[in-house]
Order: structure tokens, then C-alpha cells, then sequence
RNA sequence: GGCCCCAUCGUCUAGCGGUUAGGAUCCAUGGUUUUCAUCCAUGUUACCGGAGUUCGAGUCUCCGUGGGGUCACCA
């Protein structure tokens, strides 16, 4: 059985990185028909926070990756990490470390002068005799002295790590708290998981790892270390790029499967396919297909594939989504005409419902560049005289309304444009905007004239001669 | 700085020793549309550099360059 994990600290919101590393593992545990489970990491007591817990859970909710069982907290493990502590210290595996933090700086500075790589020394690996006073010990665990360490990522192939590079680190704070590297895995042996799928930055956690997995005799899981998502200035994305946090993307209009869709392209690909549901995904991904390097963050792709995905979402969930946006459609009866009318003109739920209200809401002004091209020479009688036809003919349908436009385009030997301009100010405000016959179909004879009157009296007021 | 990883159009990517180096996005142009958008068509743009291996290298090897990651009693 394929399990999968993400483990988030929470210390912030969810980030789009994050989303794609558990998108990652999420499509590895569907397609295997494995599971994929949740762990909140937070055994930080001073930087771990409920809201941040809660609003990670949200986002995962909103793209709609539900997790198997029940959501680990490392916060309720502690009495477990310490058996295992405990363990490693009677098979003389781990040791207390009795070093203050004062001389372990030392140390440090000292090798940084040397440009040594900064590493515990080991001086209490073999200590036999009185301990200092006055300091609580941590406990550090015994890494290997020489020989190399060795894994092969799914991802970046086989990867070499010289002993030498990992020194005894510490496994349990000086107040007892285990630390990163021992619980989680700890954590990921116990809880089963056999694919571990994280971010690039995790590659040298690994090694440590490793060690902390052969002390206890577990088994090891296969790595992958999926390549970092950079910038548009190819540095690690942050918060001054824009939107990071998940939950952002809502808020800006954006379709969860297009956001999903977005970054499951990001390091991996399937041919030229672009587009891809969830059922594709899942039927199609394999986390040993994961590229190996880093891609650049960059939206436009996103803002095609949620164009892409407004375009073929039914009219119902639109109607329910848009009501986030200040539009309630729910009811109305032009409900349908009206996102036929914008469906394709919006990019995103923000701008589809900046559409629908400039049809449903009477223009307020008139833009002064297409007045002044729209209002001019006789478009004063054209309007008029539409207006009159209207109020005869009662047209109903999309259909009927144009054919009254083609009447009087016929009727008058003019142009489509002497009629079209004129109206669609008069309608819209300016001159673009949806198909004349849609709008007018949409807003009934009765509005449609009521605006054309508007505009005719606008057209008195501004043109006197 | 040590160690590790990476390198194809601006961006996301296909390629897995022999291709006119493909697709998508973006941008530009044209067509459709009374306008805008959609849609369709066309076009510009890429194998980081240098050595090797090979009949032949974007694909393999090495060196360089560039970029990234990491070096906690954070996760």
C-alpha cells in the first residue's frame, strides 16, 4: 500500500509551494489507491499558532484534497518521542551533550573563521566522567563518523552525502522537546509512509534522517525532493511576489481546479497535455516523472487555464460562486443569458462579475471617448427612432431584438455601426461589451428603451445647437 | 565559503544518440464577431560556454560559468 503524508508547520498560511508538494503527494497516494495522510508539525510550541492550523486546513478544504484519517498533531507524540529517546540513549545510540549554547557558538565562530563547515565536534560522544554543572544536557545522536550516506530520490536520482557532512545532531532540546529530523521520522515510519514527497529545501534533512531511521530500525520510505518554485526574478518565491498564500487565489477569482490544473504543470508534465481534470491527474502522475529542476512563478498560464475553466463551468456552480462576488443570480430568470453573455469575457470570478453588473446595472456615465464617436451626427434620430420600433414590435428573444436591429439598419439604409455604437453607449456606457441583441434580451423592452432615453436626453443636454 | 542539486523559446514544458528541436502561454499580425472578448489561422523567439566520446550530441563524460538549496537546542 502506497502512503503518502504532507506535514506542514503551522506557522503561516498554506503556500502555493506547499500546495504543490501535497498535490504531489496526493495524486501519488490516489493513483495507488494508497492513502494520504496529514501531520501538522508543531512541536515549536513558541511558533506554532491554532489560526494558522485552522486556515491550512481551510485551504486544503477549498481545493478539495481531503487527507485519510485523522489529522496527526506531533504536539499530542511527545511521551512517544521520549520512549524512543530513551531507547537510543540504553543502546548508547544517542548521548547527553552537555555543551552550553555560549561554547557551541564559540565553536561555530571559530570554524566559520577556519571556513570549515560549522558542525558539533563530537566532544561528548565518548564523555566519561562528571558532567558540568548548571546545564541541562541535550541529546545527540550518533551519526556515523565515516562513509558516505547514500539514498536514490525519486526524483534527483542517487545522491551521495559524505558522513562527515552530518554530525551528531540534537535530537531532544535541553528541556527535553524532540526536535525536527528525530520526529518526523519517527513519524513517517510510524504512521506507514512509504513515499515521501517534499520540498528541495528538505534534501539535507535526508541524510539525518536517515540515521535517526537505521537507529531505530525502521524502514526506509522512497525520497523525493521536488525542485523549489522560484520567482520571475528566479529567487526563492516569497511574499513580496504577490499572491503566496492559497487562499489569496479565491479571494481573486480563481477556480481551485484551475490553481490545481496551474501547479501540477509546474515540474510535471504529461506530453503536450495541457489541460488536465482531476481524474486525468490522478490516472496520469507519477512521482518519479517529477523534473529536476526549479521553474520560475509566473501567472499567466493561470489566468488562461481559469479562463479555460469559467468558460466550461455550468451554470448552476457559477451562480453559487459568484455570490462571494457580489452577485446573486440565484433565481433570476436571465440568470443563464447573462453568463452566456459574459462566461467568455471573464477571466477570472472577480471580472465575471464586474461583467455581469455592467449589464444589469444601468451605466451611470458615459465613457467620454466613445460618447463623443457614438453620440455624434444623427445618432440622436437613430436612437429615437429604435426606441419607437421597440416599443412596437415588444421583442422578447435575443432573436426578435435583432431582427428589429436589421429592420432599422434596412429601414434606414445605414450601417449596423449608426446603430450599434450609439446603443451600446447608450446600454453599456462605453463601447465594448457583450453582443447588443444578449443585452437587450436581458434587460426587457421596457429597461432597454428607458436607457436609449437616457442616452437621447444625455445627447440633448451635450449637444444644444 | 564547504557540501548538495539544477541548466531547451520571456515563462511552463516535450525530447530520452540521427527531429525542419514539438506543444502551451505571452506578444504581434490576419480572419470570424456591429464593438470587446471568445474562437480560428499565421508569425517572432530556445538547446549557457568549452573540451571530449561517437560516423553523428540538446541528449553521454569532464571542466568552466550561471542559478538554487543547505549548513540551529526552526520546521
Amino acid at each position: 500500500m502506497t502512503t503518502t503524508r504532507f506535514a506542514p508547520s503551522p506557522t503561516g498560511y498554506l503556500h502555493v509551494g506547499g500546495l504543490r508538494t501535497a498535490l504531489f503527494s496526493w495524486l501519488t497516494s490516489r493513483h495507488n489507491k494508497g492513502e494520504f495522510l496529514l501531520r501538522i508539525e508543531d512541536t515549536d510550541m513558541a511558533r506554532n499558532s491554532k489560526e494558522a492550523k485552522d486556515a491550512i486546513l481551510k485551504a486544503f478544504d477549498w481545493v478539495g484534497m481531503g487527507c485519510d484519517g485523522e489529522v496527526v498533531y506531533q504536539s499530542k507524540r511527545f511521551d512517544l518521542y521520549e520512549k524512543y529517546i530513551e531507547q537510543l540513549l540504553v543502546e548508547d545510540k544517542a548521548y547527553k551533550c552537555y555543551m552550553s549554547k555560549d561554547e557551541l557558538e564559540i565553536l561555530r565562530e571559530d570554524q566559520m573563521a577556519k571556513k570549515e563547515r560549522t558542525r558539533y565536534d563530537g566532544r561528548y560522544r565518548d564523555f566519561i566522567g562528571t558532567p558540568p554543572e548548571g546545564v541541562d544536557p541535550v541529546i545527540r545522536i550518533k551519526a556515523p563518523r565515516q562513509g558516505t550516506i547514500s539514498f536514490v530520490d525519486g526524483v534527483k536520482g542517487e545522491i551521495n552525502i559524505a558522513a562527515t557532512e552530518v554530525d551528531d545532531f540534537v535530537i531532544a532540546r535541553a528541556d527535553g522537546a524532540p526536535t525536527y529530523n528525530f520526529v518526523v521520522a519517527i513519524d513517517d515510519a510510524l504512521m506507514g509512509c512509504t513515499e515521501v514527497i517534499r520540498g528541495d529545501d528538505h534534501l539535507y534533512n535526508t541524510p539525518k534522517q536517515i540515521v535517526v531511521y537505521k537507529a531505530l530500525g525502521f524502514d526506509l520510505p522512497n525520497f523525493y525532493h521536488v525542485a523549489m518554485i522560484h520567482n520571475e526574478q528566479g529567487k526563492k518565491l516569497s511574499k513580496r511576489d504577490g499572491a503566496t498564500d492559497v487562499m489569496e487565489y479565491k479571494t481573486m477569482g480563481y477556480l481551485p481546479e484551475a490553481l490545481l490544473n496551474f501547479l501540477v504543470r509546474l515540474g510535471w508534465s504529461h506530453g503536450d497535455q495541457e489541460i488536465f481534470s482531476l481524474e486525468e491527474m490522478i490516472a496520469l502522475f507519477d512521482p518519479n516523472d517529477i523534473n529536476k529542476s526549479s521553474s520560475n512563478y509566473n501567472l499567466d498560464k493561470l489566468l488562461w487555464l481559469n479562463a479555460h475553466y469559467i468558460k466550461n463551468k455550468p451554470d448552476s456552480e457559477l451562480v453559487e460562486l459568484l455570490k462571494e462576488f457580489g452577485v446573486d443570480l440565484e433565481g433570476n430568470d436571465k440568470a443563464s443569458l447573462l453568463l452566456s453573455a459574459t462566461k467568455e469575457r471573464g477571466k477570472t470570478l472577480v471580472e465575471l462579475a464586474e461583467q455581469i453588473k455592467l449589464i444589469t446595472d444601468a451605466p451611470t456615465q458615459y465613457d467620454e471617448k466613445s460618447a463623443k464617436k457614438a453620440f455624434k451626427g444623427e445618432a440622436k434620430e437613430i436612437l429615437s427612432a429604435f426606441a419607437d420600433m421597440l416599443a412596437l414590435a415588444k421583442p422578447t428573444s435575443k432573436e426578435a431584438f435583432h431582427s428589429v436591429m436589421e429592420k432599422i439598419v434596412e429601414d434606414k439604409e445605414i450601417g449596423f455601426g449608426k446603430i450599434g455604437m450609439p446603443l451600446r453607449v447608450s446600454l453599456m456606457g462605453s463601447m465594448t461589451g457583450s453582443g447588443l441583441d444578449e443585452i437587450m434580451a436581458i434587460l426587457g423592452v421596457s429597461e432597454t428603451i428607458k436607457r436609449i432615453e437616457k442616452a437621447i436626453a444625455t445627447i440633448k443636454a451635450n449637444f444644444v445647437m
